[in-house]
DNA sequence: CTTAGGG
DNA sequence: CCCTAAG
């Protein structure tokens, strides 16, 4: 039973996925037994096109990989399974493979070879980002999958004819690749057999890009379709590690990239495997950073992609940069791109899990999906990890929090026994460290849902905690049964904060949502009359210092709404309450109208002046409004 | 860390 | 409400 698992690197490297070929262990090979490290060759003939590697390519890497392991940068001891060209490796160096071929470098864990706790870590949460991807290539441990593919529409060349493209290896419709692919967006079908990217045209490019992708592009640039659509029919490999180099219209592969395979499913450390460009510092080259310079700049620096050049690309990739100064993609954009390619292995995560139940899905081994039925009916979707010999259910995310948890929960790590750390850290980034705000009432859920409570007691709630409880309790005292339904002593904060969750309504709440209560948005009012507008922190501090689950942005983002709520009221300033579809807390119209004076105020003014100026006015009157509603 | 804006 | 870029 083998696993292939892709587990993305950290939190910082979404963008990872795994890569695309999926090796296979050559037993019959003394050195990979003596090697844990196994390097499976895969070339990338000179016409774009991948071929797997014959048996003598395989023994003249070996050879290499021999004569001078150095040249290879495996980093296993430092947590990473990856192994990388070097910038002096060989693919480039290398005469015996320049130019025109490239090198697919596959690691396999060895049982016994020790994974680093971060990393089962990682692989319990990386799997969605990753782990998807490869459970579909787990093929044969004697496959190879094939990666090459070519449109059937007629449209493209059938490169046999011209003996270049001798060797296609089909991606049939049905194949392990495909089969998987059926829910995904890219479609598959048009790729049979094997495209010679270099001779294609433009528009046949756009199609074979759409193809691919499952997505228009509207970019010219030949060299840079062909780019990209290597890439993807390379299983969306990483950027960094691909980094396909166009030459003389030859795609060729620039780095090795990494495919762990779990050969021994029973491996204590669990799924591991590990991602590739965890970072990239080190002697590694070629990482996350230039994911985004290869796409916003190859079109600027075709000439100078030369294979001889290639290696030192980054480099002029970080002048360019330097020279022009962009504002940098953000990472949702990097994210989303990644995830358009990482689309053509099917089924994201959500569809594995809803295959689980007629057991058709794609992740095996110990990452099985679990569906569970809380006493309340809800699913709750979790998996099963296991870690230390124990199981533990963590539920499934499908992105984690990428920044540092709010404090909340790392009030909530420190009462832990020292012990769990590692649990500790699997569940807090299952859980995104999302929820925070309501940091013990998550983990207390959770811990208490998944009985992993054994080793993991049960939070305490503060003392402070408590008392803010009771003012959030105490100020709420006039208003709706929802909030207090919130604030309930109890501290059963329900399941409100874990994912989106039904309401009593039958809508569908939002995860962490609390609704605005009259007083909040009367504070908030006030606040703003009283400070001005953007000075979000102050008044959070002065007037929402009780409130701890209202963050300024919170504030910013309610005035935002009362903003524009007020004017979108104010001709008629009737009928709104009826058109506020799931008016939980309606806004009074005497607010919305006050909302309106303050954003004109703030508007004329410069809050630093109009703050005095209108602190008195405007204080009074928002009380008269407020006790006009309370 | 805070603010401003987009999603 | 979330996320992120900027300051």
């Amino acid at each position: 039973m083998e696993t292939v698992v892709g587990v993305e690197g950290n939190d910082e490297a979404n963008l990872d996925h795994m890569a695309a070929v999926k090796t296979s262990p050559t037993p019959s090979s003394p050195t990979e037994i003596a090697d844990p490290v196994v390097y499976t060759l895969v070339r990338v003939d000179g016409d774009g096109r991948l071929v797997p590697a014959t048996d003598d390519e395989v023994m003249q890497v070996e050879d290499l990989l021999e004569d001078d392991k150095s040249e290879i940068h495996t980093v296993a001891d430092t947590g990473q399974n990856v192994g990388c060209a070097s910038s002096d490796g060989f693919p480039s160096s290398n005469s015996q493979f320049d130019g025109s071929e490239a090198l697919i470098l596959s690691k396999k864990n060895i049982p016994g070879q020790p994974e680093r706790p971060e990393e089962v870590v990682e692989a319990a949460n990386g799997q969605h980002d990753a782990g998807v991807g490869l459970g579909e290539l787990n093929a044969g441990p004697e496959e190879t999958v094939p990666l090459i593919a070519k449109s059937d529409d007629g449209r493209i060349d059938q490169p046999e004819s011209g003996g270049e493209c001798s060797n296609p290896l089909a991606i049939e419709n049905g194949s392990p690749v495909s089969s998987v692919c059926t829910n995904s967006k890219p479609d598959f079908s048009k790729l049979k057999g094997e495209i010679c990217l270099d001779n294609l045209s433009v528009r046949e490019l756009h199609e074979t890009f759409k193809a691919t992708f499952g997505r228009e592009t509207s970019v010219k640039d030949k060299q840079w379709l062909k780019r990209r659509i290597a890439m993807g029919l390379t299983n969306s490999c990483d950027f960094s590690t691909t980094a396909f180099v166009i030459k003389d219209n030859k795609v060729v592969m620039k780095k090795g990239k990494e495919v762990i395979e779990n050969v021994d499913g029973a491996l204590a450390g669990v799924s591991t495997v590990e991602a590739v460009n965890e970072n990239c510092g080190g002697s590694l080259i070629g990482c996350n950073g230039q994911v985004e310079n290869l796409q916003k700049y190859s079109g600027e620096r075709l000439g100078n992609s030369s294979l001889e050049h290639d290696i030192s690309v980054e480099d002029q990739q970080t002048d360019q940069r330097a020279a022009k100064r962009r504002r940098k993609p953000t990472r949702r954009y990097i994210e989303e791109l990644s995830e358009v390619e990482s689309k053509e292995y099917g089924g994201k995560l959500i569809s594995s899990v809803q295959s689980s139940e007629d057991g058709q899905s794609p992740l095996i081994s110990h990452v099985r999906p679990i569906r569970h039925t809380q006493s309340n009916g809800r699913p709750v979707v979790t998996r099963q990890d296991s870690l230390g010999g124990s199981g533990v259910q963590v539920p499934y995310v499908c992105r984690v929090r990428r920044s540092r948890p709010r404090e909340n929960f790392m009030s909530l790590m420190k009462l832990q026994p020292s012990s769990m750390g590692m649990a500790t850290k699997l569940v807090k980034k299952a859980l995104g460290a999302r929820g925070a705000r309501q940091g013990n009432q998550i983990g207390n859920k959770v811990f208490k849902a998944r009985s992993v409570s054994a080793w993991i007691q049960k939070p305490l709630v503060t003392e402070s905690e408590k008392e803010e409880h009771y003012q959030v309790r105490k100020a709420s005292e006039l208003e709706n049964d929802a909030e207090l339904k919130h604030v309930d002593s109890s501290g059963d904060y329900s399941d409100d904060y874990i994912v989106s969750v039904p309401t009593e309504k039958g809508g569908m709440r939002r995860k962490h949502h609390r609704p605005w209560t009259l007083s909040e948005v009367v504070k908030l009012v006030e606040g703003v009359a009283r400070y001005g507008a953007g000075r979000w922190s102050e008044i959070k501090r002065l007037a929402f210092a009780s409130y701890s689950y209202r963050t300024s942005v919170d504030l910013k983002d309610k005035w935002r709404n009362l903003l524009r709520a007020s004017f979108a009221q104010s001709p008629s300033d009737k009928g709104m309450q009826s058109s506020r579809k799931h008016a939980s807390v309606p806004i009074p119209a005497a607010i919305l109208l006050r909302v309106r004076e303050l954003a004109e105020i703030q508007a004329q003014v410069p809050p630093n002046i109009s703050s005095s100026k209108f602190a008195a006015y405007s204080s009074t009157n928002v009380h008269e409004t407020r006790s006009g509603y309370l």
